[in-house]
DNA sequence: AGCAATCCATACGCTACCGTATGGAGGCAA
DNA sequence: TTGCCTCCATACGGTAGCGTATGGATTGCT
């Protein structure tokens, strides 16, 4: 690599390692093999490992929040912006980084990092008061706001893992929810 | 401990190690100073630490597929079959170990280790055929069984994060399943 | 071209964990 | 008691990663 590296291009290897090989592979030098560079310069665009977390973590709350809450407004009924939003989070998933999609890895994560824990916190409880609210406007009980985002996150675990016919799951239980209001 | 250790202690101490702090605390050292043992005990009872993790999946295996699967032979109607396997399933996780439910943190891990990663692929698809079978029986559309699934997969994740109200949203859907065929 | 700022390579000491080897400690049978 | 067998403690060499320090290379500015 004769290429000079910004921040963004460490990160960027971060969340690839991430969901290819799980946390234990974003380490300094790990990644720093990976980029054909030394971790020297990882300790220069970062000033540890926490921090370099901290930052892949910045990123992903603002991909994974903004990704599924924006881009609903300009739908007209709230039925079509909860579809919209649903499209929006079934198929591919809402924050990838690099092509790969990384929520399961995070959520992997979470489990043996509080920081991380309370990033995924922050942005189920964001997620979730934004559903409520789509389902009030959509005559839907807002207690399945429950069941819709423990889906979401199942299917997205389960089509990382190659089970297929899980796009249309959520859309199928969005369309029943409507059906039966 | 001046008790002397049998393979299931460590098994078992693994399985909280794992649920508490993740697949990295699973290591021979870190496991012994939790049992207020040594290292000794561990390389005694044990091959290595892959032999060691390949005993855990092994059981989590076992438990994890006979915990859904049996006892719902005992129902009547299909219906009633599939609501047990719900509320064996939606409550208290079906696979626990010594008090603490165990599968997020299992599904995490197989983010980082292939063995695990093939376990958990195939309790999901032994769950996934019963389910689907069940399904048959009560005339609900089998491929509604990913939907199902997923969102046990995605509930279980949410209830082990401290989002409440999961239990009830499993058999929300079933019950909406059930009146919609 | 010359200079400064930016970025990377390398070497070092430190910690954590692995797996092995070997020597006990304690229970149990004869 | 003696001896054996099961189980654990300890010490060792090896690997991988952390964070620091320091010097060298490149880039961009003037």
């Amino acid at each position: 690599m004769t290429q000079r590296l910004s921040q963004e291009d460490w990160i960027a290897a971060g969340f690839r390692a991430l969901a290819t090989d799980g946390p234990q592979a974003i380490k300094a030098e790990k990644l720093a093999r990976a980029l054909g560079t030394t971790k020297g310069s990882f300790y220069w665009h970062f000033k540890d490992v926490p921090a370099f977390h901290a930052a892949m973590l910045t990123l992903w709350e603002k991909l994974a929040v903004g990704g599924v809450i924006d881009q609903t407004s300009n739908a007209p009924a709230p039925e079509d912006q909860l579809r919209a939003l649903i499209a929006r989070a079934g198929a591919p998933a809402p924050d990838r980084y690099g092509g790969v999609t990384i929520e399961p890895a995070i959520r992997a994560w979470a489990m043996q990092n509080d920081a991380v824990a309370q990033a995924v916190a922050q942005v189920d409880t964001a997620r979730m008061d934004h559903l409520r609210s789509l389902l009030r406007a959509s005559d839907i009980p807002e207690r399945h706001a429950v069941l819709i985002y423990g889906a979401y996150v199942g299917l997205d675990h389960l089509q990382s893992r190659g089970v297929d016919g899980t796009p249309q799951a959520l859309s199928d239980l969005i369309e029943m929810l409507l059906a039966n209001r």
